[in-house]
DNA sequence: CTAGGAGTTGAAGTGCACTTCAGGTCAAGC
DNA sequence: GCTTGACCTGAAGTGCACTTCAACTCCTAG
C-alpha cells in the first residue's frame, strides 16, 4: 500500500540511506521492491524488518549475527528452532551485560557522589563520605 | 609494595598486555614504573586506575573520553569540577542507554515467547498468542 | 527544455580500538 | 655458556561498521 522512499525509511528508523543500501548489499536486508525508475520502495513489512534490525543492533548484536537471523527469517517456518535458539542466546547475553552495566552505573553514581561532597566541602575531613567508600573496595580511584 | 608484571595485571583486569601498553602509549594510562631491566612494574594504585578504566570502557565510554578523564585525574584537585561534569554526562548517557536496552530486551523476550508457542503448537490458530502481539504494534516481524 | 534534486552503482576511504609483527634485550634455569 | 621465555620497541596490520566518492540516471518544476 504505502510505499516509502529510502530517505523516509531512514528518518523513520534512525538509519541513514547508505546504511540501508549497505545492509541490503550484504544480505542483512532482503532486496527491496523498485519503482519504474529503479528506486527502492519500502513496504510496511520492510519497515517492520528494519525496526527489528535496529532493535537487535542497539542491543549489541553484530552485523554477522543479524544477517544470519534475517536469512533464517527468509527461510520459512522450518528455521524457527534455529531462530529461537539464536534469539535466546542473544537475550541471555544482553541480560548479563545489562546486569553488569547496572552495577557499573552504580559505581559511577557513587563516584559522582564522592566528587560532589569534595566540591561542597574542599576540606577532606569535614564531610564524611556519604556512603561506605567503594573506591577502596573496588579499586576505584577518586 | 606489591608490584605486578604486565601479564599479572592483564589477568587481574581482563585486559591484554598489548592493550595496557597501547593505553599507556596514547596517554590514557600514566607511564608505569620500570624495574632495572626496563620492564613495567604496576603498583596497587595503577591497578585501581586500570580497574576504573575497565569500568568506563565497559559502559561504553570512548577511548578519547577516557583519556581526557584520566588526564584530568592526573591534573590535581583543581580538575575535580571538570571530572565530575564529564562523569555526570557519562552517567546520564549510560542511564538512558540502559533504559532503552531494557525495553529492547523486553521486546526480545516477548518475541522468544511467541516463537516458543509456535514451536509448541505448529497449527497457528490452536494456541492464542500468550500476550497482545507487540509484533504488529512495534513493527516487529515474527 | 533545462536545471535541480533525489536516487542509483561499485569502489575506495574512514574511524575506532586494538592486535600482530619483526627485531631486540635481559634474567634465570639447566 | 646457552637456551628459554618474558618483556621491550616502533611500525604495520586487522576487523568491524559504516561513510564517502565519482559518475551516472531519472523525474519534476520553472
Amino acid at each position: 500500500m504505502t510505499a516509502h522512499t529510502i530517505e523516509t525509511v531512514a528518518a523513520l528508523t534512525g538509519m541513514t540511506p547508505p546504511t540501508l543500501r549497505y545492509y541490503e548489499r550484504i544480505g542483512l536486508l532482503a532486496p527491496v521492491e523498485r519503482d519504474a525508475a529503479g528506486r527502492r520502495r519500502y513496504s510496511e513489512g520492510d519497515l517492520g524488518m528494519i525496526g527489528f534490525v535496529v532493535l537487535l543492533r542497539e542491543t549489541g548484536m553484530p552485523v554477522r549475527e543479524m544477517t544470519r537471523f534475517m536469512e533464517l527469517t527468509r527461510g520459512g517456518d522450518g528455521t524457527i528452532p534455529a531462530r529461537v535458539a539464536l534469539l535466546r542466546e542473544h537475550r541471555d547475553a544482553v541480560r548479563e551485560r545489562l546486569e553488569r552495566e547496572a552495577q557499573h552505573l552504580e559505581a559511577i553514581e557513587h563516584k559522582v557522589g564522592v566528587y560532589e561532597s569534595m566540591l561542597a566541602a574542599p576540606a577532606p575531613a569535614s564531610v564524611p563520605d556519604p556512603a561506605p567508600d567503594l573506591a577502596r573496595e573496588a579499586r576505584v580511584p577518586v
